[in-house]
DNA sequence: CGGTATCCTTTACGATACTG
DNA sequence: CAGTATCGTAAAGGATACCG
């Protein structure tokens, strides 16, 4: 160890658990979309491909519990919510979409790799 | 949709699948520790807490398949074997240490968000 | 509409034992 | 030392049905 690792390295800091709230399957995807604008539940359920219910209201309620999400409740039949980004859930948000910009840029690097390793082992 | 969104939004893109690798609980831990030098196995094991030999040595295969991690195997006994990041995984590793000291330094702010979200539903 | 509750399947993960 | 193989458990996740 040449400095001070991170907390992160303890298998039991409170860091990793909020590390993966924010880069969860679902989770980078409601910060991104967030960033851009509200949205409503089932209209956050179409804009990502592939959720279900079940993780999406889980996924919001981890993220809101963290304070990157608001979540607006209007008191009117049938029910309206709107979520949106706290000034925290911004900033989370930004650093997500970074990676995940820099990931989408680097896909072809990564496929000539895998062709190459899986060509090694035949 | 306001603008183009990013492939990621479709539940069966390339993108999705490299994000869960260099994102992924064990993948972070590796990359931010090979960012500082190089190690070798049981090394990495015992820098990283709570890591079995099993998801260590999955992570360390899948990051490297994607190009990543470059794997050192020196033919010497008693085996030793070396990784670290090749020039595509200290882009990935920069990003992911970026939002972990992010995370890190926000861990107050949540830990009062959770406070405030768990007092009003009590 | 915006969820929750239930059940069920699949995947992740860890412990242990073993091998070159 | 650096893994692989096998097994068992725990957690994630999906489908469906239902409720305010």
């Amino acid at each position: 160890m040449t400095a001070a690792w991170p907390d992160v390295y303890r298998a039991d800091c409170p860091s990793r658990v909020i590390l993966e709230h924010v880069t969860s399957r679902w989770g980078v995807l409601v910060l991104i979309a967030l960033l851009d604008r509200s949205y409503r539940f089932s209209e956050l359920r179409r804009h990502i491909g592939g959720v279900s219910e079940k993780m999406l209201a889980q996924t919001l309620q981890a993220l809101e519990r963290d304070g990157f999400v608001h979540r607006a409740a209007q008191p009117v039949i049938p029910p309206r919510v709107d979520y949106s980004l706290t000034p925290l859930g911004v900033e989370a948000a930004t650093h997500v979409r970074s990676i995940t910009e820099w990931v989408e840029s680097k896909v072809p690097d990564v496929q000539d790799a895998r062709l190459q390793y899986d060509a090694v082992r035949t």
